[in-house]
DNA sequence: GTCTATAGCGCGATAGAC
DNA sequence: GTCTATCGCGCTATAGAC
């Protein structure tokens, strides 16, 4: 349909806006000056404020959950795996940098979908606990604390949308195995 | 005097709402009914929402500015250092859990004391880089891009706050040691 | 130190003209 | 598809009684 690209520029325009003060700091009327247009012509394209983080959100946390389902099916090394994650990471960040602060930081404001955005989130989690878990056992993996483990990677891959834009002409495959090395051998000599 | 207790009760109360929601998404009238006062009420004691807002997080910058100063000058090894402020924010985490989720998420919110907190937290960073490269330049760490490892121990450590409550019953050193661990030596066999 | 009442403003969203 | 005008409501903060 004809609104739809006017509604990925809404999108768009209003994850730039949420990454800056968040969700709720956000008013109708900033993000239609932002676009040049009144508050009240946003409603030609979408039905609710509420309607627009939804997108954004969503959008991202099936990407995830797709990326992650390919990756923990391959017969592949966990450390290899681990590594795909990274980059799955690091690509996703690139390509929706402020929609990523949106994922982080106000999914508490989904309104009709947080249930579902719920289980998302926790099937993503338990997933990226099996590869951590059987790359223990399999020996793969030093024995030590696989909560901690996750919590450490995930942290980090969760925290990319702050660091990302800040490197000018970034190389995506180099950045991306230099940040595996550091997660997967550490910075010890 | 008097009513210093009970303001702090209001910051201490605001902190867990801020955590749940967002400092934004938080009314006065929410933070009243949490005490079980009118919010008309909470202006006995504090001048502004924003007041208490500032209170909450440049106390905790000003905390870990003085932590990483006292770190920093230590006739230590690079490793013993990082270890030190992976200690320090394990140990201001616990004694403020909700605190630590304005100071991460919120700081954009700070009207009159933004550039005294961006001025703390920029110091901060750059103590942390400068132990991390006087590590690499000692040869305690390995050769590699400096900016990503201060970038995935700030991550982990700027995260803990989601992740530590979820721990029962934890044991602070031992938590901080296998942190350490995974930060330092990676999670690789 | 808490209350009721309310000022003054901005919010999300709708109606209807063009 | 955007506009002006506006509804109904909730916001931070203040005034003044008790």
């Amino acid at each position: 349909m004809k609104t739809e690209t006017r509604k990925q520029q809404i999108i768009q325009t209003s994850a730039i806006l949420f990454k800056e003060r968040g969700y709720s700091a956000v008013t109708m009327r900033d993000i239609a000056k932002a676009m040049g247009i009144k508050a009240a012509s946003l409603y030609n394209h979408i039905a609710s404020k509420q309607e627009i983080l939804s997108d954004i959100i969503i959008s991202l946390a099936e990407e995830f959950t797709e990326g992650i389902q390919c990756i923990v099916n391959l017969d592949e090394s966990s450390i290899f795996k681990i590594k795909q994650i990274v980059h799955l990471h690091v690509q996703i960040t690139l390509n929706n940098q402020f929609g990523m602060a949106s994922l982080n930081n106000d999914w508490m404001h989904l309104e009709g979908k947080l249930d579902y955005y719920l289980t998302l989130r926790k099937n993503y989690e338990t997933v990226f606990r099996q590869i951590i878990d059987m790359g223990i056992s399999r020996n793969e993996l030093v024995k030590g604390n696989s909560e901690v483990m996750l919590f450490s990677l995930l942290s980090t891959l969760r925290s990319l949308y702050i660091w990302l834009p800040k490197k000018e002409e970034l190389d995506v495959d180099e950045f991306s195995s230099e940040l595996s090395s550091v997660l997967i051998n550490g910075i010890n000599k």
